[in-house]
DNA sequence: TCATTAATTAAGTAATTATTTAAATATTGA
DNA sequence: TCAATATTTAAATAATTACTTAATTAATGA
């Protein structure tokens, strides 16, 4: 729950679960979508696999990531719908929808 | 959107959501539920306004701190839907429900 | 007016997080 | 086997964030 907010508090994180909305992508995919290094990007990708936000599979020399969707659902979405009325239809704050890619 | 994300990021910051979330409290009041110094209270309340998650309203010589519910709903919530299959009861995970309060 | 209470600002420092380059590990296919 | 590619680990440092005490501002009411 901690290292789940943790992991969604910096951008190019939030960016990586938008990209994996997708579908799965390689390190190397991903990576191309970001100005900072590889090893940046290992690191977060470690850090959104360790919240449970997202998982790997390594095949064959390629290591592939998917969002754990479900996650996101039993703890933000449940946390939020805690404090947040239920009733209506959510509406959107802004243009932009989740998050940073096009 | 994404100092949202950041104010939700500290666990005594979302401590804070949820003791508000029984009502509107003084920064007095939220100090007796923690070990830190009344500074520090402060510049978590300041971060959680800044991000629109709370609002503060000044009577007196008192300072009361009150939940903005919509703001919760109009960044995290619909964040997370788009992630999340809408699909199907949110189950919860673990036992805890908004936070660390008793 | 002045002492008291509530809260914030300021200044300094400790702790954490993010990022880099260089090196290491693992897999592939020639 | 060996060179090339994909990714991670290590080590060092930069940048950010959180916290403390001391000082300040603002409101109350004796």
């Amino acid at each position: 729950m901690n290292n789940v907010f943790e992991a969604l508090a910096a951008v190019p994180r939030r960016q990586i679960l938008a990209y994996l909305d997708r579908g799965e992508m390689t390190a190397g995919e991903l990576n191309e979508f970001f100005e900072f290094s590889k090893p940046a990007l290992s690191n977060h990708l470690r850090i959104l696999e360790e919240a449970g936000l997202i998982e790997r599979e390594k095949r064959g020399q390629f290591v592939y990531f998917r969002l754990v969707r479900e996650r996101i659902a039993n703890t933000v979405m449940s946390w939020a719908a805690e404090l947040c009325p239920v009733a209506g239809p959510i509406k959107r704050d802004g243009r932009k929808i989740k998050g940073e890619p096009s």
